[in-house]
DNA sequence: AACACTACTGACAAAAATGTCAATAAACAG
DNA sequence: CTGTTTATTGACATTTTTGTCAGTAGTGTT
């Protein structure tokens, strides 16, 4: 009846791997149960290690919560800067640029992660997107014939709605008895008929 | 040199003005630090009052956090209703009303409110929320002539909005160097135009 | 096969946070 | 002034969470 008899006791993983094993389990935590549940033993138990494991790779759990913050803005910024605004066709074209940058802020991770250096005061850590953000203004929108500080407002707009969209839009939806996607729709209405009225 | 020989060393209030010098404590402890500075120790210093104080009023560190949760839905369902719009001027008047909703979401207090109640999925507590946007929704917006539905749908945009900026707006505009203000501003005139763009 | 390296772990220690309790003192009634 | 009530508190106990350490077990090398 011995299955996998030869089975290692334990995974061994290279530090990267476990590093990278261990943040995803964070994440998802942060993502379904919020940012009181990082705590040392959920982690591990979520990342299917001992507690003791997690200390050896990051040596403390504030170290796990910077390093999880670093990731999920790094993606974030990835997805901001993979905003491409074709050249030709014009409002489509920006309508499409700002949902993608709107798709990217709106994920439930990154809303979340934002909610989280905010509500701990460590808004310091976002620089990074700061220049993103930038150099999609100047070098994508601006390209299009928009000036950039134009553009650098409704970017602002957008990744405001987006946040509070991500965060609040389901709940806030259902609670007041309306589907979940609702407020998602209109913000998008409501945001390109914006574009209109200001630049077309 | 003896100042105040005879003054109390000891504080001595009814039970309800310890409860609403501890919870408003407890406030502004969240508003400035985010929740996770709501211990038990953090809120009791605070509140200038021992640990044991607190505990004696409530019991546990966990039943203050439902009391603040619920003393600033009380507060926010208030302002909410506190929403008037004349019957007469039609479209400003609108604008006013739906400014004065903006308002009391965009406060400080509210969206980091909304915010905690997100993350830690306690979401449930703002049924009573509910009800007070469905009144504003129906016997007040509806009274100037806009249909219910279209009203919850402003309503709903507005709040997401408000949350949002409330929120984050003024780190994300100083983050993209932006004055603190502009992401109230720029939400606040797409919100208008977006009345204008539907009932007007 | 023997060895070195180190990721991994359980058992334990330390620290932090919450909660208990008996004693104290402010307010008030008689 | 004396007694009763109870809000308040420091000292202590308990629980929760984090961190340490020495030993174990994979993986690659000789």
């Amino acid at each position: 009846m011995s299955i996998n008899s030869n089975a290692p006791s334990r995974i061994r993983r290279t530090p990267e791997e476990s590093r990278a094993n261990i943040l995803a389990a964070a994440e998802s935590l942060l993502v379904a149960h919020g940012p009181q549940s990082l705590r040392l033993a959920d982690v591990a138990k979520a990342a299917g290690v001992a507690n003791a494991t997690v200390l050896h790779h990051f040596g403390s759990i504030a170290a796990v919560h910077q390093a999880l913050m670093e990731r999920m803005i790094a993606d974030l910024v990835d997805s901001i800067l993979s905003v491409e605004i074709p050249a030709d066709a014009p409002l489509e074209a920006r309508a499409v640029g700002l949902k993608t940058l709107f798709d990217a802020f709106e994920t439930r991770g990154a809303a979340r992660l934002a909610a989280w250096l905010e509500l701990t005061g460590e808004t310091g850590r976002m620089t990074v997107v700061r220049e993103a953000v930038q150099e999609v203004a100047q070098k994508k929108i601006a390209s299009v014939g928009i000036p950039a500080d134009m553009a650098e407002d409704m970017i602002l707009l957008s990744v405001t709605l987006a946040v509070g969209v991500g965060l609040f839009g389901r709940s806030l939806g259902t609670l007041i008895g309306k589907p979940p996607e609702r407020a998602r729709e209109l913000a998008l209405q409501m945001l390109l008929a914006n574009i209109q009225r200001l630049a077309g």
